[in-house]
DNA sequence: TCCCAGGACATAG
DNA sequence: CTATGTCATGGG
């Protein structure tokens, strides 16, 4: 499938930028799993080449190609900061996940780095997914619901998960019980579909707005991160009451910020996180 | 050896 | 409602 409807979009810097964890490039292609398929992208001269397996997905869906990037970018450029960030990374895009793949996914990135997160993933997927042949390449897909909640304790720890197992197990009941419908959420306001996700074992303030971003079409969404902290503390204190001290995230200063960050970047906010995320993390001095 | 990483839970006040 | 300690794991 090729298209090129309403690009700009840089593959690299999108799939690189820790929204999702179980891709691969490998000969100028690009592998990944979305669920139960594995899809395969590339760039040529700005046309997007999508395929998938076993499933036919729709690539414009998982790029969000159906956001007009340079709206969404000219209308989150208010200072000189975010301008830098949105012309130095130019095509950087939010992605549309699968909403089980995305929730169990950041139940696992709670403290810890992405190097880590992406050898969980691997290995849950190594040991409870399903092995897919494609393009003559191995791959297993992302474990259904029903074998992480039926996995012990101890052969999902055998995945370096530590003590995010039993976050994984119990939030996969959930899930798997029905009591949180991902299709519903779509259609459900921010502050309530956030609660509602919250109610989940394993799932706080910030793994919940990286859900609702990330998979449920909450655009408005700021998750917070300690690079996101860095990155409002650096840039945006003067639209702060109290100086941030970035180190101490606690929730009351996570809903305050989040809030803030949100009023002041609008119905697209989570854009603007994506792009301070991605700058904050090229730019900020990392400390030794 | 200590600190850090796309934090959240349990408990006590 | 808020503050503190605890939770595995691996890299730097």
């Amino acid at each position: 499938m090729l298209t090129n409807n309403l690009l700009p979009l840089n593959l690299d810097l999108t799939i690189d930028s820790g929204q999702v964890f179980l891709w691969h490039k490998i000969n100028g292609h690009w592998y990944g799993i979305h669920g139960s398929n594995v899809v395969k992208v590339s760039m040529n001269n700005n046309f997007l080449e999508f395929s998938s397996y076993p499933e036919n997905i729709n690539g414009e869906s998982i790029f969000r190609l159906d956001d007009d990037l340079n709206t969404i970018a000219r209308k989150i450029s208010k200072d000189s900061a975010m301008r830098d960030a949105v012309s130095t990374q130019n095509g950087l895009r939010l992605m549309r996940q699968e909403p089980y793949q995305c929730l169990l996914s950041f139940i696992c990135a709670t403290n810890t780095s992405i190097a880590m997160i992406r050898r969980m993933l691997t290995a849950l997927s190594a040991r409870f997914g399903r092995r897919v042949e494609y393009d003559g390449l191995k791959f297993h897909t992302f474990p259904e619901l029903k074998r992480l909640a039926e996995a012990s304790i101890n052969d999902l720890c055998k995945c370096s998960v530590g003590f995010r197992a039993r976050f994984i197990k119990q939030a996969a009941k959930t899930i798997k019980s029905g009591s949180v419908d991902f299709e519903n959420l779509k259609h459900t306001k921010y502050e309530e579909a956030k609660e509602e996700l919250m109610d989940v074992l394993g799932i706080g303030q910030k793994v919940s707005d990286c859900i609702l971003l990330f998979s449920l079409e909450k655009l408005e969404a700021f998750p917070i991160d300690i690079w996101v902290a860095r990155a409002v503390s650096s840039y945006y204190s003067h639209l702060l009451d109290e100086k941030l001290d970035e180190t101490k995230m606690t929730p009351k200063t996570y809903r305050l910020l989040s809030e803030k960050m949100r009023e002041y970047f609008g119905s697209y906010a989570g854009y603007a996180q994506q792009y301070l995320y991605c700058y904050a993390r090229n730019k900020i001095v990392k400390r030794s």
